[in-house]
DNA sequence: GAGTGGTCTAGACCACAGA
DNA sequence: CTGTGGTCTAGACCACTCT
């Protein structure tokens, strides 16, 4: 077990086995939805007992990275839609209930050079060339969310020729380009709609938008995704919840 | 051991044992800041192996409950004003950087009877009494928050007498009236300055605010504070991390 | 040095899923 | 029935804090 700077020869036992599942999960030997080797077989494997790979285990399954089915195994977790609706999904209506768009229009995707700003956000080099993805998004069988999505052409190639981009993106990713997005980073707005949502969403000028800023990471902490929704909250609002 | 409902008798013993912990810290047994018994005497006194009380322990320290420091012991949470920092106040700079308020400008703190809406929020019956606070909140030396909040009057008795409420609520409540804020549920919109709003905050009529329409629970899970904060977001945005 | 939490082991039995 | 994760024990040693 040879490690560099992050994680000396010293550290304990359990985190060096994390380091190295996660090692696996990125390098794709286990690949999302696969079953790990059990417990007890990865002790012998490492040359550490069961409760310390338990451990390792037990705080990656608290990072979202596993998920456990007593009796059946230790699975790495996959983006499904109710993933997708739970965690990365904030909107809810003013019920408190949560719904997922189930129809997006698409407005334009398209591949160009990247501007300024999201180079800088994906941290690509001056020149990259992005695909840009603008839809409107609907809740109820309302519009409600005007969204662009910037995305690396490089990790996304061939994208844009695609007429069929399913609602769902994060499982897409996963599935068609093997990028699995782990985390984000949103932050919120107030701002007023541009003529073009007012369009797009119906509203009176001079409404009040939500901004949504995401970006969103892989495992290894890569910005892949900028993602901005600009939302109607009349009828829905972002819930946060503080525990 | 005896439980009711909630935990069965043949519920596995760390979950019996994080139930007779919570239940320690409601009554007051074991108040904000102080010390636990240690591992192996916690096990002692209640049967169980220190292996399983320090699974309980795992537990409530990964919901906040309790916080560990090696070699001094384990703790029960209080709330600094890190705490409140880090976990309840999710404005920005366009940095990225996090600063609480530092000044705050009571606008009026009164005691009447609850609206409806306010009664519904607080779980309180019709008539009951709140006491009201109003403020705006400054961030860099500039006015950015326009903020309401409603407190129980039972439960904050006499507080509207109090002329220096402090900027950081939640220690206040804590160390004053024994109320310990452990989770709270945040609605956000995007609206219309009102003309109160555009004269305390400094807007032009008609600018969008970013509304925060928190309420805030105590352990046991009853709601005891709604908050409803009204946010300038030229300058600031809410931070919300997804991982 | 005494007491605390942090790590690790070895082994036991239970609850659940699937062939 | 077998193999998996879920719970629990008893004991060991290390790292840290305080006196």
């Amino acid at each position: 077990m040879e490690d560099k700077h992050p994680l000396p020869g010293n550290a304990p036992l359990y985190k060096q086995i994390k380091k190295l599942i996660i090692g696996r999960i990125v390098d794709g030997t286990w690949s999302p939805g696969k079953r790990l080797p059990s417990e007890t077989r990865l002790g012998q494997e490492l040359g550490a007992s069961q409760g310390t790979v338990r451990k390792a285990l037990d705080d990656l399954v608290s990072e979202n990275l596993l998920i456990r089915h007593q009796g059946r195994g230790t699975f790495v977790t996959t983006h499904t839609a109710q993933r997708e609706l739970f965690h990365f999904f904030h909107l809810v209506d003013n019920d408190g209930i949560k719904q997922l768009p189930v129809y997006s229009q698409l407005i334009d995707c398209s591949r160009r050079r990247a501007t300024r700003d999201e180079a800088g956000r994906l941290k690509l080099s001056a020149r990259a060339f992005v695909i840009a993805i603008t839809r409107v998004r609907h809740l109820n069988n309302n519009p409600v969310i005007c969204e662009t999505i910037i995305l690396p052409a490089t990790r996304f190639a061939g994208l844009e020729q695609n007429d069929d981009i399913p609602n769902e993106l994060y499982g897409y990713y996963e599935s068609t380009y093997g990028i699995t997005i782990h985390k984000a980073t949103e932050r919120l707005r107030a701002v007023t709609a541009s003529n073009v949502e007012v369009a797009a969403i119906g509203l009176p000028v001079g409404s009040p938008l939500l901004e949504i800023d995401r970006v969103a990471e892989t495992l290894e902490g890569e910005p892949v995704e900028w993602r901005v929704s600009r939302c109607d909250t009349q009828a829905h609002s972002y819930l946060s919840e503080i525990i």
